[in-house]
DNA sequence: CATGAATGAGCTTTCATTCAT
DNA sequence: TATGAATGAAAGCTCATTCAT
């Protein structure tokens, strides 16, 4: 994909088998349209990571495991689709239109519980600000995953073992022992 | 300011108290005028941090601190400059068209000999691959510094403290000791 | 009209009651644009010539008369726009790319083969090379129609009998017999 | 060279080693300066026509044939110049502007002149208008050399017996004796 | 509901012209 | 006289948006 200003609306109608007329029938203009297709995203990864599997284990720490899994494979199944939206100049119009909707919102809301429950079950310093710990808990997914892309692209290794390197940054740091 | 795409030549023009045309004169288009803005700031940043201060520590806890400090400071003085920049859609074209030139390759260098050496002095583990610590230092700086300027606009606290926060991040992570 | 320098494409759209974009949906630039226009022009004046009119004499000599007539009755028509290709300075743009297209090429091609009709038919000297007969015979025609024109403007008399003088000018050449 | 349009002031500047600023100390503006220097090679050839040999014959024939050569010459020289110029559309603007200049105008009467002569000798029909006949004699001179011009580029023969072949074309046209 | 041709504001870029030195 | 950096009007082109069908 090719990013927020050079994704045109005519490149989604097709995509999409639409009409560029028809797009206009459902979404006011080009934001309108975009933070709906985030959105979109967003309740995707959000239904998964809220998923019920039976026997699965409640506790604060696995929970983050699962969630680092979820949304890295979420993120690099969606990379093109999402990185239009991390860019920090779009994350203006996202954060202000969009991320108060109830979609974005309740992402961060799930992150920030989860942090909080983490803290009470003392696998994060409760001395911290569960905001803070949440900016830098998804920046390093975004930073490692991105990274992870690009090696990809350079035909490097593989995957594998991503979600526990990141959980090992997040909460340990780079510090040696 | 507004980002790449949204920033248009009369915009730069008129900020710089110039005509339109003379910036014409200096760079050959748009690409090339945004990439030695960006350039000229990030040697900026460069010359900062490498000024020899007397009696300046040399370890790498002290340096590690040191450019928490200066580039915090940096990014927040030419915050909206560097938001263009940070953006995923625009780190693109500047990674590959001038982040492979000198000055941002010799950034990115400086920060991975720093973790090389921070890895020797056995502060940071030994066991953790170089450019992958640098990005995870690179996003948290990044990711707090931003939340910390959002922090300042709806009129919260200072900026008191929050290298000893980012770098605390960094290296022991948010886990509970 | 103005040539096709200064003709811009907004007066093009102008003129033919359309929005700048519309056009820009139809001819992919400017260049496109009026090599279509001109082709266009060509075209009609040879589907005019090859026009089969029962009754129509068919030796070199009628046919001669016959082009004369219908391309300066042409010429005079399109006057403004073809003033526009006779420019030397665009010829080369309009030979280069589309007089080596169909509809130019079957021109001259057109132009050709009638000339060594007449040297067939006696009417022209077979001692002559007919490309370069051609070359003059277009050249007497363009010149005494913008003459022509040129008087006109001036308000001086009509076109009557321009036809026999080409001919005459182009055949028998300015000598006193 | 490029054509009127396509040529900058700087182009020419440059090319007489001025700067910019300084053509506009003796020309006021873009067609002031190409009319002059049109002139100026218009002049060269003038007096280049004008320039009285010993034992040059007098007679219209003659000075007919020398003024092709001449001329023919004198474009080739100056080929790229005068092309800008020969175009129609921008032959307005120099008919307009400057052959009504003495330069231009004494060319043409030149010409003129010699065509009368050439009637009072018997060698140019006495029935037709002079200024037609220059018209078509400059149209036959232009449209050969270019034709000759172009043969060159692509590799071919060489320039010789030009001009008897131009005066030829003029005199006899292209018809069987 | 669906279409896509038509729109035109707004962008990047060029270059004749000016003017402080 | 000579300079050339600065100017800004005007060009070609794009694309979000509209609306007649």
């Amino acid at each position: 994909m090719k990013g927020y200003h050079k994704t045109t609306i005519k490149d989604i109608a097709q995509e999409a088998q639409y009409a560029v007329g028809t797009v206009y029938l459902h979404f006011k203009d080009k934001d309108t349209l975009y933070f709906a297709l985030f959105k979109e995203k967003m309740k995707g990864l959000l239904s998964k990571i809220n998923e019920e599997k039976p026997g699965q284990p409640r506790d604060a720490r696995s929970k983050l495991r699962l969630f680092v899994e979820e949304s890295s494979a979420f993120f690099m199944e969606n990379q093109d689709f999402l990185r239009i939206f991390s860019s920090e100049e779009d994350r203006l119009l996202v954060e202000k239109k969009l991320l108060k909707s109830s979609t974005g919102r309740q992402l961060r809301e799930y992150i920030t519980l989860l942090i909080i429950q983490a803290q009470e079950e003392s696998v994060i310093s409760r001395a911290l600000d569960p905001g803070q710990v949440r900016e830098v808990f998804i920046a390093i997914i975004k930073a490692l995953v991105l990274e992870q892309l690009a090696e990809k692209e350079r035909g490097n290794k593989s995957f594998e073992g991503m979600s526990g390197i990141i959980l090992r940054y997040f909460l340990n740091g780079a510090a040696s022992e």
